[in-house]
This record gives structure tokens, sequence and C-alpha cells, in this order.
DNA sequence: GAAGCGTGTTAGGGAGTTCTAACTTAAGGC
DNA sequence: GCCTTAAGTTAGAACTCCCTAACACGCTTC
């Protein structure tokens, strides 16, 4: 009966605004007990009444409850979506600062556009895979360190040649050909000659 | 004197959706050596007027030479952004597909969203990563096998708890909690109570 | 209880991306 | 050389997200 207003199953997907706000209404829940129009506003980068129109929209598909002039809460349904756009946020910035070493403030940003383009279950796989690194025997306490000492200056290849030797080149070569390509490029490939 | 046309430096930057117009007509080039509205709009899932009408918008930054009814070549700005935005998508792909073991579908869709929301130094640790997971003799050959029957049957903590014992456990305990962060909300956490 | 101020809303408009419907151009068959 | 048809364009509108300017609410302070 009151499904005009909340019943929005079968629904056109979120955009990734509609997520960018259900993340910031979720967070500042966390922080501070109650969510203002301004702090939202002020997270997110937009001016306050960007936030009111988006606050009826998501009011309209049963996302947050709101009432003018009060104090914002997200819906059970909301608070889901929100919730989950936060652990991938989390996940994906994890893994670009602990895996990949990138700074924090780049990783993060990055990790709030990422966090829209992943589903559930590929963000699944990279917590199995950040545990896999952690767990396997065979890759012992240091690994990520040595990563981090091919970043400052790659091996060269006859260094890991006896080993290397004994893979499938197959992926390698892959790797190297996309390297490639870039430098290329960036020399100013005419590639429409 | 052509300033007005194409000395567009220090400008607004690129779209996503005009970053995808690009790496469609740059990847339609290198497969028909000519490039139609037809073909772009089929490969984008847009109509044939859309596709006009951001042809000239990318004219107008000097990103595509368009004449109308003729056939549309990338600029050496536009190919160098296609060009790179087509290594981002297949440096993510690869990632997906031959890492976390992502089925191509899926991971190509998805490495569509994510090249628009890392930096090209970004895409560079990650190619590094995927070369050190193959020269790294640390790893061997099956490491990446042995992350597939991970991803089948994780392994009790046990199997592995002489050697996480050695682990700072910092990176464990924070990966769990993430894990457990979603279970717990998909479980219908009363985050609002 | 009225003034002042911070917070929030409404009104109206602009940029970006998309669509449908209707028109134009180009190209091949006869 | 005309006629059909596929390809491309123009016109006009919708939707999303953002803004500024102006107005409304509510709380403190006198």
């Amino acid at each position: 009966m009151d499904k005009a207003k909340t019943n929005i199953s079968a629904e056109k997907p979120l955009t990734s605004v509609m997520e960018d706000y259900l993340e910031a209404i979720f967070d500042l829940d966390k922080e501070k007990k109650v969510v203002r129009v301004k702090d939202i506003a002020k997270r997110l980068g937009v001016k306050m009444p960007t936030v009111t129109s988006m606050l009826k929209t998501l009011s309209k598909r049963g996302l947050v409850h709101y009432e003018k002039y009060e104090y914002v809460e997200l819906s059970d349904k909301g608070s889901d979506v929100g919730g989950e756009v936060h652990r991938k946020h989390m996940v994906l910035r994890r893994f670009l600062t602990d895996i990949l070493n990138i700074e924090l403030n780049i990783a993060d940003k990055e990790a709030c556009k990422m966090e829209h383009a992943l589903s559930s279950g590929t963000l699944d796989s990279i917590t199995d895979f950040m545990a896999f690194i952690q767990a396997c025997p065979r890759v012992g306490e240091d690994w990520l360190e040595r990563f981090k000492e091919y970043q400052r200056e790659p091996w060269s290849p006859d260094k890991c040649v006896k080993q290397s030797e004994r893979f499938s080149c197959e992926f390698m070569e892959r790797t190297a050909s996309l390297k490639q390509d870039r430098s290329l490029r960036e020399e100013g490939l005419p590639n429409r000659s």
C-alpha cells in the first residue's frame, strides 16, 4: 500500500553518484550519530541544494528517511547499499596501499571511483587474494617487501632466468607487450601515419 | 590562429564517456581501417545521433578529425588518449582474468569501468606486480594454481599456522575484519537499531 | 519576543549524455 | 541517370547532477 514510495524492486540500478551519497551518509552516521545536509555536502564536495535534491531522489527510492529540516537516516535498504560500498572502498584502498604501495591520498581517491566499477564477487576475490598472500606457506613473511624492492629496481631478467625458464612464457610475454605498447605510444607512435 | 579549435590545453578534463568513445574509435581503427558512426554506436550500445553529437564535441576539443558524412579519424592527441585507455583496459582485464580468475565477460565489463578510475601510475604498479609474480623466485610456477585451489576451498587456518605466526598479524586481522563486516551486513546487521 | 545567524529549501538554470522522429546524403541496382 | 536503401544528421526533448540566488526555518542572545 505504501508501495508507491518504497517498493522499487526491479527498478533502474543506482547511479554511482547515488552510491556515493549513500556511502557518505553511512560513514557520517558511524562518525557523528547525527547526519546533516551540511556534512554530506562537505564530504562530497558539493553545495547544500545539491544534497537536498539528491535526498529527495533517494527518499523516493526508499533508500533514506527524509523529512525536510530533519536529520537524515538511511533505510535498511540504503544502509545495505551504503555499507557494501563502504566495504568495497576499504578493500580497494587496502589493496592499493598494502599490496601495490600506492600513496594513501591517491589510493583513497582511486578506490572511491573503483568502488562503483567492481561487483561484490570481484571484491571477494581481491579479499581472498590478499588473504592468500598472507596464508600461502610458499610466500613467507617478506614477500611484499621483496615486491617493494622490485618496484624500486626491477631485477634484470637473467637474475630470474633459471626460475622463469620453467614457467610457461606466455604470461610474461603478454605482460611485456603491454608495457612496450605504452612506451611506444609515449614516444609518439605514429599509429595513424 | 586555429587556436579556437585546437588549442585546448589547460582545459576541463575529459569525461569518462569521452574516453570510452576515444577508446572505441582507437580499437575500431585497428580492426577495420575505416571507422564509421554506425560501428561506434554498435560498440558503445548507443544510437547514431548520440555518436554524431559526441563527435562534434570531440572535434571541438581537437581529439578527432570529423567532417560530416566522412569517416572518423583520431587526432594525435585523441590517439594518445584512446591508446592509453586501451592499455589500461587490457592490463585490468588481464589482472582480473589471470590473477583473480574472474570470468572473461565479467572481467571485460568491469575493466571497462575501472579504466577510468585508475591513473597511469597505478596501472604501471599493477603491471609491475604481475611481472613480479612471474619473476619472483620465491613464488614458483604453480603459485597462481595454488591460489585457484585456495579460492575453491580456503585452507583452514591451522594449516598455515606455523607460517603465519611468524608474520605480523596486523594485515590478516584487518583483512578478516573486512570479510566479517560484510557477512554481518548480509545477515542484516541492525546498524541503525 | 525580536534580531541575527547558521542551516536548509525552493526556484531556476546549465552542462553532459542520451533518446525518438524526421530529414538528408551517398551509393548501388536497374 | 533515377530510385531505393542504408548511413548519417538535425531538431527537440528527457534525465541526471550540479550550480547561484533568494527565501524559510530555528536557535541563541539580548
